[in-house]
DNA sequence: CTCCTTTTTTATCGATCAATACATAAATCG
DNA sequence: CGATTTATGTATTGATCGATAAAAAAGGAG
């Protein structure tokens, strides 16, 4: 079956990625119609043919951003061998990823849509919501795996612990939006693994640090 | 002398905690007029002529904020004896600051103008940021006194634990935002105390950092 | 070629944005 | 009292928001 009517102009992915760099930069409600079909090079109603609406252009430019930006961050949390060094890996890779020179910094997953309320993105924001607490679930799963491979203590509290690597993550974009280096990034990143033993090493409730962990 | 004029009908500083609240839920570019003018119980005319503009109110909220929220985060920063306990205690009340139930989850300096461009707001944005920077600033200045009292090692990097301990109270109000529990954000402030040791000195100072932190 | 489908360009649409004109109301001053 | 000053309520302002209507343009199908 070959395409009927007139053929479309421009690249499609292309100008998703466009969509998905200004989304990046200045948040879902930030980034206005007229600025995204500038940065697009096409006029509105190719837009609106192509994508449906603006939340759904949105909607495929964090799947973009999905598809070429977060596996880079979440491969560590696969691939490595021991936990310890796939949260070291995981934040690593983040302070790299929040630090490009020629991208936005920060996450759009975090930054994208903070407030609930901006004009209609609701849905959008709880989209992002949701997959901030996806996040979580992962790293708290990566936990629970070393325990049962023994890796880790029983008693360990994943959940807790995965909400103390995430909020670090999460402050991450905050810092890399405010202009801090990678190397500052990774220093962030050295000082959550620093952690990593007094979090994981006991059955300790509060402040119970074992010792000092350096870094490999 | 007295007042000349017809006498303002509501309460100047009501109205302005007021817009407090809700810029601190909705962001600066994410609260309207027609919504401040609802919640402030005034017609826009009254708000530009007690305020002059939505920007200078939200300026005027932001210092409300810091006189009403801030000093109960920043307390324990300029009393407690030692750094350690200084720096839990910030963490900690930052954990309650966060959650209180009748006002909106995580930190208006934080949350209330993150993209630069929104609605013309780069002045907003670049005020709020270098707050954010004069935070770090503090808690750097914090530990440079721990190390001149002898709490900490000459040769500590103030600034990399600083960048750390604010990134994670900057997760704290993504965190909030999402919805995290109270419990959640402390256990995240023991995770980040956890690091102290690691961070502080690595070697050995365990004297002086054991068991000091109360409850509040 | 003439239909048919789809995209393109141009020019908007109504709604909402932040910010004001204007006339009236309520106080003090002389 | 009248004059002055300031605040209030109503009704808009021009600009911009997200989203379309309409007609011309560019291809395949018959």
């Amino acid at each position: 079956m070959a395409e009927r009517g007139r053929p479309r102009k421009f690249d499609r992915e292309e100008a998703l990625g466009r969509a998905l760099e200004l989304f990046w930069q200045k948040g879902f409600a930030g980034a206005s119609l007229s600025e995204l079909t500038a940065a697009m090079a096409i006029n509105p109603p190719s837009l609106y043919a192509a994508f449906g609406s603006k939340e759904a252009l949105f909607h495929e430019a964090v799947s973009l951003y999905g598809r070429t930006e977060s596996p880079e961050i979440w491969l560590a949390m696969e691939e490595a061998p021991t936990a310890r060094e796939a949260f070291d890996g995981f934040l690593r890779a983040t302070a790299f990823s929040f630090t490009q020179p020629d991208k936005p910094r920060g996450c759009l997953i975090v930054l994208g849509a903070l407030h609930a309320d901006d004009t209609g993105s609701e849905a959008v924001c709880a989209a992002l919501r949701k997959m901030r607490a996806d996040n979580v679930t992962d790293l708290a799963a990566r936990l629970r795996r070393a325990v049962d491979d023994g890796e880790l203590p029983a008693g360990t509290d994943c959940d807790g612990v995965a909400a103390f690597y995430v909020t670090v993550q999460q402050g991450m974009s905050i810092q890399a939006r405010d202009g801090a280096s990678r190397e500052t990034l990774l220093a962030v990143a050295d000082g959550a693994m620093a952690a990593w033993d007094g979090l994981t090493g006991g059955t300790s409730t509060r402040g119970s640090t074992t010792d000092a962990a350096p870094r490999p």
